[in-house]
RNA sequence: GGUCGGAUGGCCGAGAGGCGAGGCUCAGGACUGCAAAUCCUGCCACACGGGUUCAAAUCCCGUUCCGACCUCCA
């Protein structure tokens, strides 16, 4: 792959090179949390994988707009309401929060801006009367709003699928609609319900209509990539596009979609009960860099089928690459830099071959390692930058603020205490009693502290 | 019924006609007081049956199994 990036296209289902409308600049949107329950990882992986075509973007030389929303009005954050005798506005602002704990945790950068559904009604009003004015929508007078499917040039043209080959929806309420497909862009008031006026009566958005109106207040009437889960294709993509195009707007010129994390082979569902949360695996198994590794470490497009040991396993492989850097900062004396290496360069440029931009790190590592061997002090900064580097694309540097402020705080005092210990071990060896250096190491191994001996002298690590 | 994916070594996970991705585990070696770490070597896999080709994990035909979407979904 040359030194241009190229990109799949859930629309054309081809990889082909990435040209940005304007260029220099990228406008992203990507359909992010409704804010009706705990993040599980399979949402986070999504954030992480958007991350990553972000940060890549950055790094090579874009000016990257990235929109990411919060759905915080729908159907189910008002049953959860009701459920938790909660008013609907605090149930999202809960799970809002939970979000950005578990994005801020895992390193996933802010958005540009984060629009709320709620806080764009009166965009949504705008483009529902221009919906109107054109024939595209109808109002049937009882405070609903729908798109008329039939009418469009063309529908369903990112999921492939003919009209009348979807399978009807069963409760398909032909009082208001004109086809059992048209879908609501607005929904009217029910008792008890918040609602919002429009010139059609009181009610509340649809689930797609918020999207098509947030896009455009931020990113215009066409824009570079929009991006999601693969089930946002059909029905919510679809009809993103229907509106927008409806408005007579190009929308997004790309749409990419990550896969799911699985268990046991299904996807991850909130239905199923299945679902991993992302506190949990902090707690319980591993930190937040590690969690990221593993999430971002699989292709975008593949199933990531979740498992502790799989974990696990990938956690080992990145520590492996976090010890390399630390001793290489101890030889080169000062932070490694910020390179990464052509491989790993021309692997991003496709498609974002995350696994193959991995064994290029593996790659830098072993060198690194290698030089370290030999005590050349040049190439060990050469291979520590490039892995660094690389790291810190897929938002992985353990340097990062992100993370090092969440372990920082134990340090100070304690590293004392074990130099002391250290210092212990030392002397003992030095007089050759074994048994007692041996003592030492084992029983600080017990609270949770790894020594090892290299030819540079003792180094200590927490387990 | 329609649309779309997938099946790769003990495990995870790339690749998409030839030149054995990478990681984890395991075994052996080097180094080491011993460990650990590191490096080296080894472990020749592509669901099944046909076909095309000098050459197939990769292309074609068929089969089996698994999964996703079809108006709640990352």
């Amino acid at each position: 792959m040359t030194g241009e990036l190229h990109l799949y296209d859930t629309a054309t289902r081809v990889v082909d090179r990435f040209v940005p409308i304007t260029p220099g600049k990228v406008g992203i949107y990507l359909c992010g949390a409704t804010v009706q329950a705990p993040p599980h990882i399979g949402h986070i992986r999504s954030g992480v994988n958007f991350d990553i075509l972000r940060r890549w973007l950055s790094a090579s030389g874009y000016e990257v707009t990235f929109i990411r929303n919060v759905t915080d009005i729908d159907d189910k954050i008002l049953h959860t309401a009701v459920h938790d005798k909660a008013p609907w506005w605090a149930v999202a602002m809960k799970y809002e929060r939970a979000f950005t704990f578990a994005y801020s945790s895992l390193n996933v950068l802010p958005p540009t801006y984060e629009p709320r559904a709620t806080g764009h009604i009166t965009q949504m009003i705008e483009l529902m009367q221009t919906l109107i004015d054109n024939g595209s929508a109808y109002a049937p007078g009882n405070g609903d709003v729908y798109l008329e499917v039939r009418k469009l040039k063309r529908y369903l043209t990112l999921s492939n699928q003919k009209l009348d080959d979807l399978q009807p929806a069963e409760d398909a309420d032909l009082t208001f609609k004109k086809d059992p497909r048209d879908f609501a862009l607005w929904k009217a008031a029910k008792p008890g319900d918040p609602s919002w006026p429009t010139p059609w009566g009181a009610g509340r958005p649809g689930w797609h209509l918020e999207c098509s109106a947030m896009a455009f207040t931020y990113l215009g009437e066409s824009f570079d990539i929009h991006g999601g889960g693969l089930d946002l294709i059909f029905p919510h993509h679809e009809n993103e596009i229907a509106q927008s195009e409806a408005a007579g707007y190009g929308f997004a010129q790309r749409w990419m979609h990550n896969a799911w994390v699985t268990t046991s082979g299904e996807k991850m569902s909130k239905s199923l009960g299945n679902s991993l949360r992302i506190h949990e695996i902090l707690e319980k198994a591993v930190r937040g860099i590690e969690l990221r590794w593993y999430l971002g470490s699989a292709h975008y497009r593949s199933m990531l089928e979740f498992s502790f040991e799989a974990l696990e396993e990938s956690s080992v492989n990145f520590r492996r690459i976090e010890s390399f850097l630390k001793r290489a900062e101890q030889i080169i004396g000062a932070k490694p830099g910020l390179e990464y290496s052509a491989e790993f360069a021309s692997a991003m440029n496709d498609d974002l071959a995350v696994p193959t931009a991995l064994a290029s790190i593996s790659e830098s590592v072993r060198l690194g390692n290698t030089a370290i061997t030999a005590g050349d002090k040049a190439l060990v900064a050469t291979y520590a930058a490039q892995a660094r580097g690389a790291l810190s694309i897929l938002g992985c540097d353990p340097d990062d603020e992100a993370f090092t402020s969440q372990a920082s705080a134990q340090s100070g005092a304690l590293d004392g205490l074990i130099q002391l210990a250290l210092d212990q071990r030392t002397a003992a060896r030095a007089r050759k009693d074994f048994a007692a250096s041996d003592a030492i190491r084992d029983q600080i191994l017990h609270l949770g502290i790894l020594i090892e001996d290299t030819p540079q002298g003792t180094r200590w690590s927490i387990t």
